[in-house]
Order: C-alpha cells, then sequence, then structure tokens
DNA sequence: TTGTATGCGTTATCAT
DNA sequence: ATGATAACGCATACAA
C-alpha cells in the first residue's frame, strides 16, 4: 500500500541504507550521529515512509506478531480477555492477530495453518476442545503457543484458565447453604474441560454434602440459549420429581432454561433457583437478577499474554497452568427452597 | 516458527527452487510435470514444509490479509458484522487481521499504523468518529478502506451501513401510531454518524407528526448502561412534564434508561414506553422485552469484504456507499400512554 | 518442462 | 559514525 522505501529515505538524504536503517531503529539509532539521525528522521517524515515489517521479519526472523485464536467472538465473555491480551502485547510492541473458529475443529486447523504462515511469534488459543488435543500438540512443536479460559491435560500445553472445579463448587455450596437438597446441572459441551470441570466440581460438592445431583447432558455443540431451553425441557421430562435448584453451566444456559421454566409455569426463585456461570453483561437486568460466577477475564488475558511473551524469549518452563479463581455473585435468581 | 524452506524442499527431491514454487502453488502447478508435482507436494508434506508468507508478500507485493479495525469488540453487535466479514474474506484466500481501538482516536491512529506496516492489503474499520476523518482520509490515500457500520460523509471513503435515518423514523413512528405525542430522544455520542442519524430521523418524524421532541445528550464518550442511566436521570430533571415515550439510541441506553426509570418508580410500558437501537441478544429476555430497531449485520460486514476486495482489484468506483434497511422489532417494552 | 538469475525491503556483519 | 554487501524465503522473467 505504500511505496516509499528505506532506499528512498537514504537517497533523499545522501546516505546508505544501512545508516538509514539504524536511525529510524529505536534501538540501534545511538549509533548514529545525531545530526543524520534527525535528517533521515524528518527525511522519513516528508516523504512519509513507512517500515515493511515483512520485510523486516524476513531479515530478523521474528514479526513481531501473535495470532490469537477466539472459538467465539459472540460470547460476550470473550471481550475483556482480549482487552488483557491486546493491552499487553502492545505493551511490548506486538501486534496480535486475531481470528474466530465458530469452536468448529475445522476452522481450528485452518487458523492455525494460516497464522504459522504469517509465521506468528506465538499463538494464544480460547479455542480447543479435546477432538484437537493432537492438532495442537502438533503445533506446539513448531512454536510456542498457550491456552487461554480452556485447558487441554495431558497435551502438555500451557494454560491460562480459571478454577472451573472451584466454580462448581461455589455454585454447589450456594445452593447447599441456602438449603437445596436435589439439585441439577444443565451441562455444556462435555468435549470442552471447563464444562467437564464444572460439572465435576458441582457434582462432587453436591454428593460429599449429602444431595441428590441430577445430571442433564444434551448433544449441542454449543452453549446457548438454545441449547438451555433444551437442557431445561430435559430436564422438565426427567423421571422422578424435579429439583428445587439448577446449575446452568454459563449465562445463556441459564437465561434459556429461565425461559423454559417460566413456559412451563415454574417461577424463579419461588419453584426453582437457578445459578449461572460468566457473569456476563446484562445478566444483572434480567428478571430476576441471575445469581452467577464472575471469572476475571481481564487478568486471565494478560496473563495468557505474558505467558506466550516469556515463552518465546525461551526462558520459562513452558508447562506451566495457571487457574484463577472464581467468584460468586449472588442476585436474586436463588432462596431457599419453598418447604 | 519453522524452518524448513523451499529450499529444503527442492534439494529433498532433487528439483529447483523454482520448481518447487511452481509445483506448490495453485495457479502454476499446471507448469510442472505431474510426476514431479506429486513427488514435490509428497516431499513437502513429510518434511513438513509451510510456505512463509512474509518472503511470498515480499515478493509478490501482497500480503493477503485485510485490516479490520473494530471500535469495540465488547459490541455485542459486533459479532455478527465479523462473522460476514470473515466468510467473505477467507471465501477468497484472504485472512482478517483483527484489531481493536475501544473507539479511541489515537488507538485508532496506532493501530492503521500498524496495519499499514504490516501491508494489508486493505482496511475495513468499524471505528470512525468525526474527528477521525482527516486521519482515514490520509489512510485512504495509501490504499483501499472502507467504513463499516459508521460513515464519515464528506470523506470520500467508501461506506457500508444501516440507514440509521430510517431506523430513527421507524422508531418514531412506532411510537406515534400507538398515539404518543410527547416523546424524547437519548442520545449516543454527537461525534458518531450512526447516532447523529438516529437523532434526525427520530427528530423529523416526530416534528412533522406534530409531536414534541426533546433531545437529550450527555458528554459520555461511549454509549453504555451507564450513559443511558445518566441520560435518563437528566431526562428526569428536565423542565416541563416528562414524555410517555422515549426513544434509546441503541439498547444498552435503552436498558440503563429502563434501570433508571424503575428506580424512580416509572413502570415501563405502562408509564413510559422505551424503543432500543440494535436489537442485541437477550434484548428479548428483559423485563419488559425491549422493542427495538434491528440491523442486518451478517451481511453489513459481507458487503463491506466485497468492496475492500472489489477496491483492492481497482475495478470499482470506490466511493460508493450502501445503506441496509433496518427493522422495527416491537416487544413489550412500548404500549400506548396512558390516558 | 525445468533451471538460472534477480530482486522484493530490511537488517546484520564486516570493513572503513 | 558510516558504507558496502550479503542474506532472509520466495516468485518471476528469461533462458534452455
Amino acid at each position: 500500500m505504500a511505496r516509499v522505501t528505506l532506499k528512498d529515505v537514504a537517497e533523499y538524504v545522501g546516505v546508505n541504507v544501512s545508516t538509514a536503517s539504524r536511525a529510524l531503529s529505536s534501538d540501534r539509532s545511538s549509533l548514529v550521529s545525531p545530526s543524520t539521525r534527525r535528517r533521515v528522521t524528518e527525511a522519513a517524515e516528508t516523504l512519509g515512509y513507512r517500515g515493511n515489517s515483512q520485510a523486516s521479519a524476513l531479515r530478523r526472523g521474528r514479526t513481531g506478531t501473535i495470532g490469537v485464536i477466539v472459538a467465539d467472538i459472540s460470547n460476550p465473555f470473550i471481550g475483556p480477555v482480549l482487552r488483557g491480551v491486546a493491552n499487553a502485547l502492545s505493551g511490548r510492541g506486538l501486534l496480535p492477530i486475531m481470528t474466530e473458529t465458530r469452536d468448529s475443529s475445522e476452522e481450528l486447523a485452518q487458523v492455525c495453518n494460516k497464522l504459522l504462515a504469517q509465521r506468528v511469534d506465538g499463538i494464544i488459543t480460547t479455542a480447543g476442545r479435546y477432538r484437537d488435543r493432537a492438532l495442537l500438540k502438533k503445533i506446539a512443536l513448531e512454536g510456542p503457543i498457550v491456552l487461554a479460559v480452556r485447558q487441554l491435560p495431558g497435551s502438555g500445553i500451557p494454560a491460562i484458565a480459571h478454577d472451573d472445579v472451584a466454580g462448581g463448587r461455589l455454585a454447589a455450596e450456594h445452593l447447599l447453604e441456602l438449603g437445596h437438597t436435589r439439585l441439577a446441572q444443565l451441562e455444556g459441551p462435555e468435549d470442552i474441560w471447563s464444562f467437564e470441570s464444572r460439572a465435576t466440581g458441582f457434582r462432587e460438592a453436591v454428593t460429599k454434602a449429602g444431595g441428590t445431583c441430577i445430571d442433564i447432558q444434551a448433544a449441542v455443540r454449543l452453549p446457548t440459549f438454545e441449547a438451555g431451553r433444551e437442557l431445561a425441557s430435559k430436564l422438565l421430562e426427567h423421571d422422578g420429581s424435579m429439583p428445587t435448584a439448577v446449575f446452568a453451566h454459563n449465562d445463556s444456559i441459564a437465561i434459556g432454561a429461565l425461559s423454559r421454566f417460566r413456559e412451563h409455569g415454574l417461577r424463579c426463585p419461588d419453584d426453582v433457583s437457578v445459578v449461572g456461570f460468566n457473569d456476563v453483561p446484562l445478566t444483572d437486568q434480567l428478571n430476576p437478577p441471575l445469581t452467577t460466577i464472575r471469572l476475571p477475564g481481564y487478568e486471565l488475558g494478560r496473563l495468557a499474554a505474558e505467558l506466550v511473551v516469556t515463552s518465546i524469549d525461551g526462558t520459562e518452563s513452558t508447562t506451566k497452568t495457571v487457574l484463577l479463581s472464581p467468584e460468586l455473585i449472588v442476585r436474586e435468581s436463588t432462596a431457599p427452597p419453598a418447604s
């Protein structure tokens, strides 16, 4: 898009390209006399010179870019994560290259190839289902990669994620404390670490306390509002009496379930308590405002970015996994069971 | 990240790099004998060869990348737009490089520079306030750029946007038909085309019908929930009687206003009708479900992508502006005024 | 059909 | 402090 090159600038000033290159580079500009540095800088300005990252990358073996793969850009939870990533990266002069996979394994494979062809210096991915493990392990051989939000246990890929087991436990403990003894959980896709962990954390806490835990799964690919409705329907058709409290694996599922329950004549929290997960925007504006689990998305993004950076520099052992603590946000969708 | 080059592949097979290059390129592979083509392809496979986009771009003068600048990644309306863009682009073998500016002019300038340094073949931006006009005009000199969602009238930059004037008018007509005569609008930032147009469309329709239109502005940078609360407060303190209907310039503002009205003891739609804008997810799950204006985001993204592509190919007159039609979605936040 | 040679824009090395 | 030169990996014009 721009056609004026370093050579043009150099000729304009009457110096060699290498001098111009030095003058314009931040770390080597001290090797050049202040006067020529100034002249080169001015010439670059007046000629409208822009460095060519491609050429620079080719020569230096580094592009200064980080591939950022996001599973679902419409997930409101992802915004803060991306901001955290972008902030940490741009603070280090790196350019994040974001791409989406719609949580599809095929698209993930394609995107990885493209990113690798772009010679990104590292990859951060929030996409990664269990079935993608082999793929990502192969990618990890070619360069630094870190998982964000999700984990791929046994893959050896470092991850920054939430402590979803603890999150599930928080939900369970809250409901148990309210006095619920018959609980259900509406589960997200089973081949995603986060949901499996939430399920585990919740189930263990419930059974440990002597409660009953009904696990509802559905063959849905994504944890959406519709999935929530479907899971709720399955729960309503479930043998045995209806539980008095429900843990939905994310807010969308919770809201879908709420809508289905309402249709069925069930009031929340009077007839059924509902806990969501993620604390996405607007959950506090619903009717009723949703009790949910909040996660530090921004912080997570920041840490993920820092982790790739350190593994690019090669100074770090790269199998680190960090789990961030979730927080229970109590609102009005949970209450003691009707006596 | 990968270190096996075309040369390695060529040597492995025993041919010249140029032959290997041809064999691996989709358009020139016909120039090579089927047998060597196969051998090269296999060698590339076994050696784990990945093309180097940097080198290829340097040589060809094209990177095959498109910079996609988004003002606010957390805006739920933007997801479909980005999908439309990504789809249209990847269908043409182009890689979108997404970046965010948080709707800040400084970040916009930075991001443009980085993208230009990356030698993107074109730029699509949803960021662009009036004050960014000069900047973007300068960018437009260096290569194809198209605005999406927003417009910059008088900049000569082609745009794919919604017909926001029509959107404002739709809102007005709906409320007028319900019998409202005293209306207000809660306005988004004034230096953004979309909001100014919504204001115009609404105001004109109201006054044309003989109604009263109260325009409430606030010095907020972003059209958020908080902004909605602030605007609503200003309206409540406004001299003269409270209007019976309110048009909020987007859903977040509407929801903020709803929350403020509720605090103030006003019921919706009984005491005040509210219309939002964008139809973002969950607006139908609010209390009350929000009447709003829906926009074809995916389609918009698709068209924007197609427009950059054609202007890269240079075949198109590049000052085209397309306006897509909004649609009124009536839900329960609007009703006839209390008699 | 294949090979040779050159250059894309930079930066690193070596010399001056 | 500055210049000359080579090389990064690839694609193309030209030659064979």
